[in-house]
DNA sequence: TTGCATGGTATACGATCGTATACTATTTTA
DNA sequence: TAAAATAGTATACGATCGTATACCATGCAA
């Protein structure tokens, strides 16, 4: 029985079938792509023509016109550079029961920055580590970090971190007519009432673990 | 029976008890991030001052120092500003169970950014859907999104996404000896013993689940 | 062979860049 | 009250900014 780890560079083991790639970027956007991670700004183009190399500015500007094109980069009112398409975070894939994806459509994928995807109000926002397991059978274990959002009145059925007579947690949230229950999602655990106030810290937005 | 929501000025609600303030930063800093959440960019001296209302560069200028000092902004070698730690995604508090952080604490908290903190290498990483409820019992429900890491080789226990037989799935990779099974953290469903290959796409380093 | 993109160089323009010195108020501190 | 720090203005410096026109190769199609 073969095993096969699907590296950085699939090619250089499997071989043929399935095939993993390597997503094809071109030299000169790798380049840029290496200045804006290391120095956490676009570059002008006096110095994007020192790094492609070039002796003239307006090598530079040629090729940030097609980028510009492309969506690669795109351009202030002023005319300086911002970051565009070609460093967002992450590349979603398909579905794993779907297959693994040819390719072609790796390269084509569509890339997210997790911050801007899970976090919709930045400000009104929050991480928090999850103690404990009440909430174990809605996927949601001890150690895992959940995002708080703050603002957000919940509705039926949301997931909210509340604090009931003193104490707080983390339970669904299930109105029923003027009374408000928070039902964990463990049958060891019992639904609470709350007797005397309830505060309601946030509603949770998503559900983070993160394997060491 | 009360019910409060902690709204994003948590002053004007409750009032007392508790209390869940609004992160207090000032209002140049505030101006700042604005700009850069808004052009994606850091303003020159130029553009800062206009931003606060200054009629001369060197206000600006005198503001900027006291927040490099601060590590609001930094500055690069040749003397542009790049974003300092003002405006991370998300500011981390601590554990439900612990008690809500008072306000001395939200203030002084961490703040990250989840690209960094969950994608170590982004090149080699992506993220998939996950179908089917092979690893329920691990947490990783139908719909769940994980993170994938395609460089590294698995350890045991780790969590895989892999071909085995012409079908791929997502379950704990188990490796006893010279054999290898992959166990899925589901009752209803068997482990599986990869008869002619196995291929592993990669170590799943981390799962989100994103709620409506 | 001609014509025309393509890719690169050289150079110049006004505007803006980051930095600096000098000066005037106002507030704080001794 | 006097001294010292703070906050803001005015202005000037050389360097670099983004943009533009012109020119020179090479390659490819008509």
């Amino acid at each position: 029985m073969k095993i096969l780890y699907s590296g950085v560079d699939g090619a250089a083991q499997g071989g043929a079938a399935g095939g993993i790639g390597r997503c094809a970027v071109s030299g000169r956007a790798e380049k840029l792509k290496s200045f804006y991670r290391e120095k956490g700004r676009m570059p002008s183009y006096g110095e994007l023509t020192r790094l492609l190399g070039y002796k003239s500015k307006r090598s530079a500007q040629k090729i940030v016109d097609k980028w510009v094109e492309k969506g690669v980069v795109r351009k202030d009112e002023t005319g300086k550079l911002l970051p565009g398409g070609f460093l967002s975070a992450l590349r979603v894939l398909g579905e794993v029961a779907a297959g693994w994806p040819s390719p072609a459509e790796e390269e084509n994928a569509d890339t997210i920055s997790l911050d801007d995807w899970l976090v919709e109000d930045k400000e009104a926002s929050f991480m928090l580590k999850v103690t404990g397991d009440s909430m174990i059978d809605a996927g949601i274990n001890h150690g895992d970090y959940v995002i708080l959002h703050r603002g957000k009145s919940p509705k039926n059925n949301d997931v909210v971190v509340a604090e009931v007579d003193k104490e707080w947690t983390i339970k669904f949230f299930r109105r029923v007519g003027k009374s408000v229950t928070l039902v964990p999602a463990n049958k060891n655990y019992k639904p609470i009432v709350p007797k005397e106030e309830l505060r309601v810290a946030g509603v949770v937005t998503a559900v983070i673990r993160k394997y060491a």
